[in-house]
RNA sequence: GGCCCUGUAGUUCAAUGGAUAGAACGGAAGUUUCCUAAACUUUAAAUAUAGGUUCGAUUCCUAUCGGGGCUACCA
């Protein structure tokens, strides 16, 4: 239980003394006082809610409850009033009880999985015609911070991927690669596999372009000769022959994805991402035909004149929507809906999360509602975990204008920038070279993920490569440089063997950084319901910026107090271990020297 | 056109309907060398606009204006 918590339960007791109402502890919002009044109170409740009840002035109720809460409870020192705002202030026994409790507790505010229905995350769902590149980045860190964070809450999580492994634009790379590829493989180019077949499909779209140049040279419009083009219909008739199981084909495929795979997996290594269970389109595009059959004789779908079928979601305010084409093959929708199913039939999940990108959002309506209007109660347990473009500095990335950021490009040179930036400083020439090693990968890596999740995954947002792995704002490597430090210290002070004494007395930065201690659990706990890894991250930078504070005001090593010295080495201790599992919960690694 | 998201200091980001809208980077001034990439203190600087609901609105509602996305018998 949080501090929080335990106080709006008293604070229920002492209203339905004072008023005689029974209302639950939710009903009671208390909130850390805001700094510029922490001198009146640690905690604040917020009596203008209770007026109604209380038919009290607002000073008249704060300082009923005030009195109350003092005489049932003996958590609490002092309280003020200020309008109708009851400031709280906490005994400092309290506080070292609490801490001295906690401090040795090293997976301090984690749950251990419990078992129970699983929450289902599908996230990254690559296609295999191009490498990964910054927009991905997002979405697996997105999806692999989500997953730890349901998971730190006690929740069991299956992590799926489903990989777009069939269709058009996969039969444009293979195409190229016959036709212009020269029998090349990753092991004869030395290319990693998904850039390899990646250049094959920009290869297609050059020819293609060029194709259809010289037949709008020759008087055709744009668009008949984009249906004119030979690549193209030589495209369409492989998606075809794939289709129809036509074994040279299929060699091909398989052979060319295993080359994408092989390098997906190689970046999925780099980025520390794993999965449960991968499924692929080529095996699941099938699916959703027997709900769309049960939809019809439901009545839920329609059949058009040329046999297509569609529902209607007008009186929803969307579209009609196609489910079925007229020559019974399926769309997007129809193979989503089937894999919707078939993932709920496996796992019976009691959630199904879909990180993809917000440029799908009117497709999860709809797959929504459809669900819904085929009595799929579990419709309602579908979130779409829906997130922004990454920009950068320059501007948005366009594949056009090849200022596309290749994910393994990208993380090379975070790791680059990161040994640049290590060796200069010359810190750690006592480092042997794998360690080193380890250390640029480890700050390199931390700085862009922490760049990507401290920001509201709703959002838009640009970033900025150099700034990420800046040693000082709100980065990655200020989080990671801070715990480094506390280790040190900590080392410095082994031997001593320190314990809190209850003697202590506390300073009111102490008291501060001690918040950790009733707002740790309850970040987490605001981060899974939010799906927001942001939450945390920006919590994680608030205290080791007041951890830096506090060091700098009380030197530990200098302090000759023994008390005192151990109580903020026992704080050290516990902020180093929220760090640690707070990072953790972002994919994040912390170095123990740096 | 319709639908969805979004608009906060120069920039990048915060703020369950709560107190005087927080940080960081950058700018200006200063202190210090404490363990580690310096730190700390002070300072200037923002809620797109107009209404509404409320004791109280950055937050909820309406309109307007900007930005992005979707609006395929592509996935």
């Amino acid at each position: 239980m949080t501090i929080q918590e335990l106080l709006a339960g008293r604070a229920a007791e002492a209203f339905n003394q004072l008023f005689g109402t029974v209302l639950s502890p939710s009903d009671f919002t208390i909130q850390r006082t805001v700094i510029n009044f922490r001198e009146q109170g640690d905690f604040s409740l917020v009596v203008f809610p209770l007026l109604k009840l209380s038919k009290k002035s607002p000073e008249e109720t704060a300082r009923l409850m005030g009195n109350k809460l003092q005489e049932i409870t003996d958590e609490i020192e002092s309280f003020s009033v200020i309008k109708g705002f009851l400031n709280l202030r906490i005994k400092q026994q309290f506080w070292v009880d609490f801490i001295t409790k906690k401090y040795t507790n090293t997976s301090f505010g984690l749950k251990k999985p419990e078992g129970g229905k699983p929450v289902v995350v599908e996230f990254s769902s690559p296609n295999t015609n191009k490498p990964l590149h910054l927009g991905h980045i997002r979405n697996n860190l997105l999806g692999f911070s989500v997953s730890k964070i349901l998971e730190a809450n006690g929740q069991s999580v299956k992590r799926v991927n489903l990989v777009n492994d069939r269709g058009i634009h996969i039969c444009k790379s293979m195409l190229a690669w016959k036709l212009f590829g020269n029998n090349v493989s990753p092991e004869s180019s030395g290319k990693k596999g998904d850039k390899l077949v990646g250049d094959f499909y920009v290869l297609f779209d050059k020819k293609f372009k060029e194709e259809c140049g010289s037949l709008v040279a020759k008087g055709l419009s744009e668009e008949e000769a984009g249906n004119r083009s030979n690549l193209m219909s030589e495209a369409r008739n492989m998606l075809r022959k794939w289709e129809q199981q036509d074994p040279e084909t299929r060699a091909l495929w398989s052979m060319m994805n295993q080359w994408v795979y092989k390098g997906f997996e190689e970046t999925y290594r780099q980025l520390g991402i794993v999965f449960d269970k991968t499924y692929y389109e080529s095996e699941t595009y099938l699916l959703g035909k027997k709900l769309v059959d049960e939809g019809l004789k439901k009545g839920v779908l329609f059949r058009k004149d040329d046999n297509s079928i569609w529902i209607d979601l007008t009186s929803e305010g969307l579209d009609e929507k196609l489910l079925l084409r007229a020559d019974g093959t399926s769309v997007y929708m129809t193979q989503d809906l089937g894999t919707a199913q078939l993932r709920y039939d496996e796992f019976n999940p009691s959630e199904m999360i879909y990180v993809v990108g917000n440029e799908q959002n009117y497709h999860f309506d709809v797959l929504k509602l459809v669900l819904k209007k085929l009595d799929k109660e579990w419709a309602d347990h579908i979130f779409h975990l829906s997130y922004g473009m990454v920009e950068l500095p320059e501007g948005k990335m366009k594949s056009r204008e090849g200022t596309v950021v290749d994910a393994d490009d990208l993380i090379e040179e975070m790791k680059v920038t990161a040994r640049q930036m290590t060796e200069e400083l010359g810190k750690i020439d006592d480092f042997d070279s794998e360690e080193a090693v380890r250390l640029y990968d480890t700050v390199g890596l931390g700085a862009l993920k922490y760049f990507i999740l401290k920001v509201d995954p709703k959002k838009n947002m640009v970033f900025n490569p150099s700034e990420s792995i800046d040693f000082n704002g709100n980065t990655g490597p200020f989080i990671q440089y801070t715990y480094a430090r506390i280790k040190s210290v900590l080392r410095k002070a082994e031997g001593q063997d320190f314990t809190m004494q209850g003697s202590v007395t506390l300073y009111p930065k102490e008291i501060s950084l001690s918040i950790l201690n009733y707002m740790f659990p309850q970040v987490i706990n605001d981060a899974a319901t939010e799906y927001s890894p942001s939450v945390i991250a920006n919590y994680l930078f608030e205290l080791a910026k007041e951890y830096n504070q506090f060091y700098h005001e009380h030197p530990i090593l200098k302090e000759e107090n023994t008390n005192s010295k151990d109580y903020r080495l026992a704080l050290s201790v516990l902020t180093a271990s929220v760090l640690k599992n707070g990072m953790k919960l972002l994919g994040i690694e912390v170095p123990e020297r740096m």
